[in-house]
DNA sequence: GGATAATCGAGACGGTACGTCGCGTCTTCAT
DNA sequence: ATGAAGACGCGACGTACCGTCTCGATTATCC
């Protein structure tokens, strides 16, 4: 900001501890240490103490930015989410032609059922079930809190509502279909398994569960004699 | 030590446990004591000091029974649990008629929707939202979190399995549905909204979803020209 | 042993107390495990938990005999102490010829000196300490206390009284003594070693005392006619 | 910043160690309530828990400097030794002409007499019985145990020492002497009257000690030119 | 012989204190 | 003037023993 404009993010010569940019640089230790604690202990064990030691950090340092262990944990996990890539990515790669409840499905509901598949392949790894864990155990109205959930719940929901509102306008399913709601019926049943844990999450299951809800939601359903 | 070799044909009666028997005054006292504290200040208030102080126990009188504050919850919740009621008696009691999706629907649907509002109006409630979130945060493999989910979700899942059997043998439902997966659709919503609080959970969400889910299943839905 | 139901310790006296008698043997037991307890781990790892457990006993069984694990550990010593014997006996021991002041001693000193020797053993050794201990730091008034402290420390001094008054009366030692001061001034010092631990208790340093004792330390005492 | 090496005279104080220095008042105030409780209830009253409510200080910060209780105590009673004043201090004090053996004793021997007498008087208090009995109670071979024992029993007798070298010097007591000997023979007869209880530590006792001591018990001793 | 009574083992009880861990705040020093 | 280091007051943890109190079973004496 002074006389150099440009110094803050100067990273040529990889030997410069010699100043204070330290905070950038504890910053990511932080993560990182946050981001193993979890992969190995759990959510339990991360601590302030834990996460300060092995990062080489004060304690001070982390408090400075977090209001505790929690929201580092968050933090972490935000950090190193590798899930924001597109449905279209998701979609290539599940390439699956998906069993069809009766009819061809379009593009928005295969990427629909890519993007649950995607779902619940990370949300199954044990920094999933951190997040879910998360999600359910925090306060709801803290704005970390708030900002959490609507990196790892509500993009996907968003997508996912896209994915309807494209369904919808080119009539595979219902128009008069509440978004809300249909969207929970499809989402919920994944976490559900997951947290509750009274029988396995399959890729089989996924299926099953869109087929279903879809016979329920889709244009199909409301033929009548 | 006599040495004499008559063996007497004493009984050691192997299943009585010797020695003063647990005091059952202490156990309530406990649970009730914890069960005041869970729904003061929720499951993060649940010490073991605090516990002991307000029943007027030691501590380890506690320990010999639990083996931590979550397992002592999960023990006051189960025993409190007032929710074993039969549906009928709580279709009773919520006599509305329900918003029907398009037929008159059986006994069984109707306990069905009537069960559905009871989870929702007891899992809503502060010590619900306790009983959610522990089962979400315990571990899996223990004794005591088996009993606990299959008290808390089980016992309603299969009541609710029922009702779908029932059903689907007077023709209400498809013979072709897996029920575990129209389980799950139906019940995973409401816990889904309780823990991720993107969205109320009011009773018209609840109608909605079964309304929505039915038509999947119903045969209705199959009907085709 | 059982067929003869009178030889155990029937005793004639019509007072006897109705009910079941004491088990002798559980005393035994009671007793043994605290010394090997004592033996083990000294004065501290004496718990009547830890006494119970190993002696196969319940702990009423002791709290019905003793009033702590302090009176336990005292009965214990005092059950075994070996070192009742007479100052002849040990005299016989220990027929060193002893660094004599400036004249052949009587037969009385010569017992104190072996006496002197004697405790120095017994109480150099492990259990040895713990007495000291235990007399140091044992309230002063019960009566289990004076009853401990006299056999441990009284006896020997009554025994030291005497050889005192032998050699009193036959010329050895002065008749203006206080021989309560004179038989602290012997005895005294092997003690304080032992508890101070400023300086080895060795049997060369037994003999210096005595000899001191006996001559005194001013150069007034040694001139000599 | 880098340019100038060492533009500053810093010392990189390898010694001193990083961090929060202890602090020096809540050190007081841990001392304050231990010498409180132990002037109060004794040795056995001295608990973590009491300090740390007494003093208003966290049960950690005791740990932190202290192993257990018992190095506290001792902490504590060395603190508050008022027992360092000279032997000249003590000497006027005590102003007593002293009853003397058979002659006039030199300065050296009065000194030493009033020291007896002094360390009877403060070994006596309720804090002094403490102070011997954690001497023979402790193990004797951690760092503050030695301390201890240095402070308040070789400290006095290295003063002793010095007593008796000066009178040795002047040629009132034997040149042949073990000093070591001749002081375990004068300051042993106070502690093990304390110790042991089986008689009173009056002030004459010490006299008589001291005297006997100067001219040893037996009848050969008594000769004068 | 049957009732009575004290003892036995076992172990749970209400407690106290232990020594540890982690919290979130603070103070100090070095950079 | 920031950051690491770490001490601080605090609170809860889970454990070890305390000394007391049931339990059922086991011996003895007395009626």
């Amino acid at each position: 900001m002074k006389s150099p404009p440009d110094v803050k993010n100067r990273r040529p010569s990889p030997d410069r501890p010699r100043g204070r940019p330290r905070s950038l640089e504890a910053r990511r230790a932080i993560l990182k240490a946050t981001h193993e604690l979890l992969a190995e202990g759990g959510l339990s064990s991360v601590t302030i103490e834990g996460i300060a030691a092995r990062a080489g950090v004060g304690k001070p340092t982390i408090y400075r930015t977090w209001p505790n262990a929690h929201a580092v944990a968050m933090a972490a996990l935000m950090e190193s989410d590798d899930s924001g890539e597109s449905a279209a990515a998701m979609s290539r790669r599940t390439a699956e032609p998906a069993p069809k409840p009766n009819e061809r499905p379009s593009s928005a509901l295969t990427a629909l059922r890519a993007q649950l598949h995607e779902i619940a392949r990370v949300f199954s790894a044990a920094l999933g079930r951190c997040v879910t864990l998360m999600i359910a155990a925090s306060e709801q109205d803290t704005e970390l809190s708030k900002a959490f959930r609507n990196q790892f719940v509500l993009a996907r929901r968003n997508e996912g509502r896209a994915f309807l509102a494209a369904a919808m306008s080119n009539g595979e399913i219902r128009r008069d279909l509440d978004i809300d709601v249909a969207l929970d019926l499809i989402y919920a049943p994944v976490f559900y398994r997951l947290l509750m844990g009274h029988a396995p999450l399959t890729s089989r299951f996924i299926d099953d569960v869109l087929n279903l809800a879809l016979q329920g939601i889709s244009t199909t359903a409301r033929r009548k004699p």
